[in-house]
DNA sequence: AGGGCTCGCTTGTTTGTACAAGTTCCCCTA
DNA sequence: TAGGGGAACTTGTACAAACAAGCGAGCCCT
């Protein structure tokens, strides 16, 4: 059963996206929507909130609410896991495991994964039957079984941890930057030393807030970039009747 | 006058940080913070809802909401401002203008901004006093001439445009990747040829939506990085594959 | 001791109402 | 013609009331 302003967003998008409402045109009215949908307006307010988080529109009190673009800024999932990135935009994509082993946690490691022996695992992905991204990923010693089981070329360690272990990831903390690739990473992503890679760190956590991994994932430069869409608008959301809600 | 779910959201926020609710931890449950401030449940669940946002608590249904962390990620907000962002984190900054000219817009150019003619500015920031950052920003020309009236070290191109003109930067599009230095970058950045640089490329508007100004920043590495929080409910961050869109 | 089940608690969804605050645009006036 | 005033419209905030859905703890039975 899907919640009926979820429906509505879909519904919003998709005639965003067919160009029902062109980039820069004004989105009918909160009181509009509500009537066309049979919805109350709080539930047309959680919708357009939907597309505001996803930067399709833009809105500010006292006037209509814009179409901002037209590109999908994409969910935690396939931010978090390549195969769902790459398998929701069409692409070929490929893993392989070049090296696992045990060993003790680190001091920021034990920080950050609560626990003392770790596993770590050294993986290079394909995009298009090209490397483009080498992982180290360190997984807590609590799931380091489940993830020892996987075969070496599993496509999705998300969605493969998901079906045998039931495992979630559900938070997850980001920082990106540039940096020189190291002896290892030009011989395995096929590139000189000291060439630009785009790295992301980053420790995530189920749903109980307890971590699962930190990982150091480094792309090769032109092959991917992040995109983000952002407004100053504070508070973009928020809706009204009975209870409020929003992310933004 | 500030609403009342933002009050209740930063006094949430407070004793997040003041360590009230460590990390791990339960916060109270809605019907309790409700009785407590004397408010409606929904709004409540609106101040909770900014909390969420910020990456400081998650939450499932039918469990009681959990503290993620204590760092509040709000370094995409300030994304549009790099003086902004410098001065909230407490850094010495300051700017410096290299050189600036108009001249016709390329196809690109003219189909982002929406304009024949436009001012490029090659600008060069510092952060305690080593140079960080070169920013590369092409202006449409409806605010050329405002721009062009700001001295050369302007320490704040965002807020002097606010101030000379009440120009809003109110959305941005981003797209973050990494290049390697061209001898102009590793000159001004003081870094060698071929050295990996963090760049984000943006595009901002106005609350209307009009198209302000197109821009290519290049970070040293190592200087800056960027950092987000997610949950998998929304985010607003995606990956991209190649240089699709931002083409010169 | 272990497993299953129920019940209470908590968050999620939806509707309705009311008012506040900001925008847009038209009309009237100087 | 330029500017001011104001009315209509639109989004933002806040309240109250239900019910649905998921979680967790405790109870009971085997």
């Amino acid at each position: 059963m899907v919640a009926r302003y979820e429906r509505i967003a879909d519904e919003l998008r998709k005639e965003i996206l067919a160009g029902v409402h062109p980039v820069g045109s004004q989105l009918p009215s909160e009181s509009e929507l509500a009537e066309r949908h049979g919805a109350a307006r709080g539930t047309v307010r959680q919708a357009v909130a939907v597309l505001a988080a996803e930067g399709l529109v833009g809105s500010r009190q006292g006037a209509r609410r814009i179409v901002l673009g037209r590109v999908r800024s994409q969910s935690f999932a396939e931010l978090h896991s390549f195969a769902q990135w790459a398998r929701a935009n069409g692409y070929r994509f490929g893993g392989q495991v070049i090296e696992q082993r045990r060993r003790p946690a680190s001091g920021a490691e034990a920080a950050r994964l609560g626990c003392e022996e770790v596993l770590e695992v050294l993986r290079l992905r394909s995009l298009e039957g090209e490397p483009v991204l080498l992982e180290r990923t360190v997984y807590a010693e609590w799931v380091a079984g489940a993830v020892e089981k996987l075969p070496a070329d599993c496509e999705s360690v998300t969605e493969a941890l998901y079906a045998s272990a039931g495992l979630v990831f559900a938070y997850g903390e980001h920082l990106i930057d540039a940096v020189a690739a190291g002896a290892v990473d030009a011989r395995l992503l096929g590139v000189r030393r000291g060439s630009p890679l785009l790295r992301q760190r980053r420790t995530t956590t189920t749903h109980e807030g307890r971590p699962v991994e930190t990982s150091d994932d480094r792309y090769r430069a032109g092959s991917v970039a992040f995109s983000i869409r952002n407004s100053i608008g504070a508070n973009p959301l928020a809706r009204q009747a009975g209870d409020l809600r929003f992310e933004r």
